[in-house]
DNA sequence: GGATGACTTTACTCCCGTAC
DNA sequence: GTACGGGAGTAAAGTCATCC
């Protein structure tokens, strides 16, 4: 049976060329709910029906209007990603991973970023359409969505190294890998290991420093004392930080092995050593732990 | 011709900006 | 302040074909 598709209650006034659901279902001379059953694959439709609906479809270029359906169903079909330095690697390979899960799971990734106040993110998130919101690296944005929650109703998480109480988080577990870098070490004799960060001081500033804490605990259960390396982040250049780090190694000796809070800290080191006279691996152990492809 | 199931349609709904 | 438009989904009702 075919319907009267010509005498649709609806004769939409077209603002612009694109092709609606009305417009397949008046050239396939059915309704707009049929064509809605074989589009979305749910509900009968004959085969004829599914194949003359498909072709005209495929023909007329019809793609589903994602603001209606959000209309009607609550539903958007995005997911936004707050926050995460993404100049560093290691949080972009993060949204990487996360842009593949979502699509896997049906959902469209809307990273949302900034380089000024992240908080005006989250005022034009309340706006936005997106189903939920993945919040990365930037714990003082999940604060501010508990504090508005009773405007803001979309599910949020927060992906970190650290576990929040009271949070929806899924928290990476650095310690089993980093303890067991630790013990690689010492297992190749090297008793002077040091840590370095880009941390002001030998003092643990951050709580947050997950690392660091892992180190601390790993050189105090050997009966080692802890060294510390910074990378000083008040100096403006690169080359300034190279320096400081050269000028460290130089002044008490270079370590036998360096574990470095992340990749980038490695890399700066692995300059800071080479400059100072010292060969990677013969004369000092390197250890970055942020999976960049050169540093495994 | 009644029962049944497959297929299709109708009416209503969603939310929010805009026009009146 | 109210009515309307926008595009698509849902529930319920209607239509048709087939079988016994």
């Amino acid at each position: 049976m075919e319907g009267n598709g010509n005498k649709s209650p609806r004769s939409p006034a077209r603002r612009s060329g694109v092709t609606t659901l009305e417009d397949v279902a008046q050239a396939a001379g059915v309704t707009r709910m049929t064509v809605s059953r074989v589009i979305s694959g749910k509900g009968h439709a004959s085969a004829a029906t599914q194949e003359k609906i498909l072709r005209i479809a495929a023909e007329l270029n019809y793609t589903a209007n994602q603001a209606a359906i959000a209309l009607t169903t609550g539903r958007t079909g995005n997911i936004a990603i707050i926050g995460g330095r993404l100049n560093r690697h290691y949080y972009t390979n993060i949204v990487q991973h996360l842009e593949s899960q979502l699509n896997a799971s049906g959902y469209q990734m809307k990273l949302l970023y900034t380089r000024s106040d992240l908080k005006e993110l989250v005022l034009a998130i309340n706006s936005a359409v997106v189903d939920g919101v993945i919040i990365v690296d930037q714990f003082n944005l999940v604060e501010e969505f508990r504090f508005r929650k009773p405007q803001f109703s979309q599910p949020c998480v927060y992906i970190d190294a650290v576990k929040y109480q009271g949070v929806d988080c899924v928290h990476n577990n650095v310690r089993p890998a980093f303890t067991q870098a630790l013990e690689h070490i010492i297992s190749l004799g090297r008793k002077r290991i040091a840590y370095a960060s880009n941390s002001r001081d030998s003092l643990v500033i951050f709580n947050t420093e997950q690392r660091r804490q892992i180190y601390l605990a790993f050189m105090g259960a050997k009966g080692l004392e802890p060294e510390f390396i910074s990378a000083r982040p008040d100096l403006e250049s690169l080359e300034e930080r190279i320096q400081a780090v050269k000028e460290h190694i130089q002044k008490s000796g270079c370590p036998e092995a360096i574990v470095c809070k992340n990749d980038e800290i490695a890399l700066l080191v692995c300059r800071a050593v080479l400059d100072a006279g010292y060969r990677i691996s013969e004369d000092v152990v390197l250890l970055g732990c942020d999976g960049l492809p050169f540093m495994t």
